[in-house]
DNA sequence: TGCAACATCACATATTCATGTCGTTGTTAA
DNA sequence: TTAACAACGACATGAATATGTGATGTTGCA
């Protein structure tokens, strides 16, 4: 049996939430607030819960800053968001603060419980456009369709690695010359003027 | 009714799935085989597919490569992997080029048309684990307690804005002597002796 | 066929960076 | 109370970087 504990301003889907994870036989849930102040007032009170169902919107602390605050609070313990906010900076602040799952608010409630199972047996769950937005995090470069050449590309693949134009030109077998000359060109091309933010602009995949 | 391809080099694996998405009132498979390059000489042959399911460890060029490819040869084509390799590098390699999908090869076949009704209406499917990866990918492990000092830290931000020394400088309001300083600590306790390495190992979480 | 874009190399100059050695404070832990 | 370390600063030198001008050869496309 696993404890589940929900944080949530909207009454009503906090209740209906609350009675239909308990209705289910292998959850429990006891802990069902509106706020991540009133859950850290209620939560040494009772049993710690394995996972947590947080909303983003959330009056006072936000649902983004409380993951860090709960994870602290509670270690090993799982946080599943539970919003309405689909926007990609919401998103990813919550993957990055430690949330293992992500639901949009019009997710089903056996869909929910699946979630819920998922990352109780260490997955990940998120809402298919959610996911897109994940999936997507790692293709941005397509968007810009990178107008630097091939050979520029390699240049700056050099440059991501930290090599000074010497190594890249040897890597690369050409002048250090030539070197320069591309670097001019990926310059002009990126709007930079200089190799530190070719790196960033190349790690943030704006290349 | 949507048009899916499968590129499979399990016949056993590939013969059921065709079988079962022709089971399907709205979907068809007609292109079913075994490698990129046989999928490149079928593809003008037929209807371009809408998706296309392939696995990564395929003769020839690999399922990964054949992302590229794939998308290339039909612009706006979805393509989810069917895999049994689960390996970090296999997965965002996948999604850096351009996968919509990513699943793992015990999956049900009623999850697999889950999944493709999910990316076929814009959305992403992975995995359970899969998707743990991708979103643990988001919190590297905490850096074990930077070994720099905080205002070390705060002449790293510097040089990972792009600023140099003197701006980083004037940013702080200390002398750019002092800067110079506090980098020579930074490239010893890193390891380092270029900018280029350290915001390099900044972006990629290792400071 | 000829232009545009790319890739190659050279020379020059000013700025920035990497690195060393040498100091002064102030705080902290043994 | 030393010792260790953080933060601050100065001076100096050689290497790397940023930027300009100019030239030659290839390739793809209109």
């Amino acid at each position: 049996m696993k404890k589940i504990a929900i944080i949530e301003d909207d009454k009503e889907l906090k209740v209906l939430l609350e009675k239909y994870l308990n209705f289910q036989n292998d959850l429990s849930c006891e802990t069902s607030v509106e706020s991540i102040e009133e859950f850290l007032s209620e939560v040494n009170k009772q049993d710690k819960p394995d996972l947590i169902i947080c909303d983003i919107g959330l009056p006072g602390v936000s649902g983004i800053e409380g993951i860090k605050i709960l994870k602290e609070k509670i270690p090993g313990v799982e946080v599943v968001m539970l919003t309405v906010d689909d926007n990609s900076e919401s998103i990813f602040k919550s993957l990055c603060n430690g949330a293992s799952g992500y639901l949009v608010k019009n997710t089903s409630l056996d869909k929910i419980k699946e979630s819920i199972d998922i990352v109780l047996n260490g997955g990940s769950a998120m809402s298919p456009n959610i996911a897109r937005k994940v999936v997507e995090y790692f293709t941005p470069a397509k968007h810009v369709e990178s107008e630097l050449s091939d050979r520029e590309n390699e240049i700056v693949e050099g440059l991501v690695e930290g090599l000074s134009y010497k190594l890249v030109a040897h890597k690369l077998d050409i002048s250090i010359d030539t070197v320069r000359h591309h670097i001019k060109s990926i310059y002009r091309k990126l709007n930079v003027n200089s190799k530190a933010e070719v790196i960033a602009k190349s790690y943030k995949g704006q290349i």
